[in-house]
DNA sequence: CGCAGGTTTGATGTGTATCAAACAATGTGG
DNA sequence: CCACATTGTTTGATACACATCAAACCTGCG
């Protein structure tokens, strides 16, 4: 750990988050005030009715965020990847739960911390609303997933997404990757049930255009043919 | 007109938008460099694929933000209500239309204009800020509201969230309102198709829940069985 | 009045949910 | 280390809701 108590020169997000447009000596001060938090896969960050008095920071691993509807089933409305920003800013109380999809890293800080961090620098409520604007985007383009007709593409278009989202690099997909998701988080996420999910990828791997290892792993064979399923 | 150029002092959602944050002066100086613009029911504002050089907060009417699938059919991917804000702040090019649907009243800044304003203004990222947080919060509600299983509750919510809509109250939604949209438009954004949503409001008449004039106009009869379908 | 766009209604097929059971994978205690 | 429980996944048979195709019906407007 270092001086600062969070390790920021050390972080692999330090420069793709919110706090990466603060001045050096401005995040110093303010990983004064956050503090990590680890958490293991399905343990709970935020839960729905909470005092909404925190908010933090990806560092790595993934979050859902999720509500349920009237018989008890999950449903997923947003996924937090490293470098994403979890936490109501302004409502008092929280509004969905937020889950460890896998073993993950924070950082966390307690909203009146957050609150005085932005008045001191505006340069942060403006990282804030890049960050807000980008989760604004990609939650556009889950709906557009979830508005796609036929199982098949909205399960296609997630293995795209997943894919991206376990890249390093931001232009292609990674070739091989662990799905972090069930089933059943699956299906709660694309508004499908697990039996559908199930036989979607059955499909898929039976065309050849994947191969999986396990549960879990996913091995993208022609991801051209994938997205163009997407579509 | 007002000396302001936008009269700001007659503006309707001047306490709910986000230049609300300001102060008096600081609007006045920020209207200045605003202009209004009217659009008619069907109007572009923005265009997939333009250059994103502008913004706009919307003062009365109605906007929808669209994408179209590889068949051409429109997926809507959020609405717009007055005081809303749209324009995408930080992406070089526009990655939605923006459609007017009803006649509406905007008021519109050139993006370099509105980054000025916040350099000057701390208070306007805050306030930005806060709209793409309840922005988000609205898009979620989209996504609960398009996993339900079953047409009737994504229609009967949809009539929910209208009816609110439509409401000059917070608390509780409008009791008779004009739905802004078409039943193609309903389609687009429940993810089902125009007759499905046709059949959807029949049933809900014919169960005494609504009442409907004409194409557009709806009657919330039994406003507390609605929402009990929409869980 | 007559046209065009939007809406409703009907008949039919398909895709996905549902119900049910077998099958890994994972972890636990003896 | 193995038997066992537990949780998650796959596979199958069936039913139903919604999409699709087709045609008639409003509604607003020139």
């Amino acid at each position: 750990m270092s001086a600062g108590g969070l390790g920021c020169a050390e972080c692999p997000v330090r420069d793709r988050a919110a706090c990466s447009a603060l001045e050096p000596q401005e995040r110093e001060e303010l990983a004064r005030a956050g503090r990590i938090r680890t958490l293991k896969r399905g343990e709970t960050l935020f839960a729905a009715g909470d005092r909404n008095d925190a908010c933090a920071t990806l560092i790595e691993g993934a979050l859902k965020v999720t509500s349920f509807d009237s018989q008890g089933v999950e449903r997923i409305l947003a996924l937090v990847h490293p470098s994403g920003f979890t936490g109501e800013l302004f409502a008092p109380f929280t509004h969905h739960d937020v889950v460890a999809l896998t073993d993950s890293r924070l950082c966390v800080f307690s909203r009146a911390q957050l609150e005085s961090a932005i008045e001191r620098y505006p340069a942060l409520a403006q990282a804030l609303l890049r960050r807000s604007q980008e989760e604004i985007h990609e939650t556009r383009e889950l709906i557009e997933l979830m508005g796609r007709r036929g199982a098949a593409g909205k399960v296609a278009g997630l293995l795209v997404a997943m894919s991206r989202a376990a890249s390093t690099s931001p232009c292609h997909g990674a070739q091989s990757f662990d799905l972090p998701l069930t089933r059943g988080e699956i299906a709660g996420l694309l508004g499908l049930t697990i039996e559908t999910v199930s036989r979607q990828l059955g499909a898929l791997e039976a065309k050849g255009l994947i191969a999986r290892h396990g549960a879990r792993g996913i091995d993208m064979r022609q991801p051209r043919q994938l997205e163009a399923l997407v579509d």
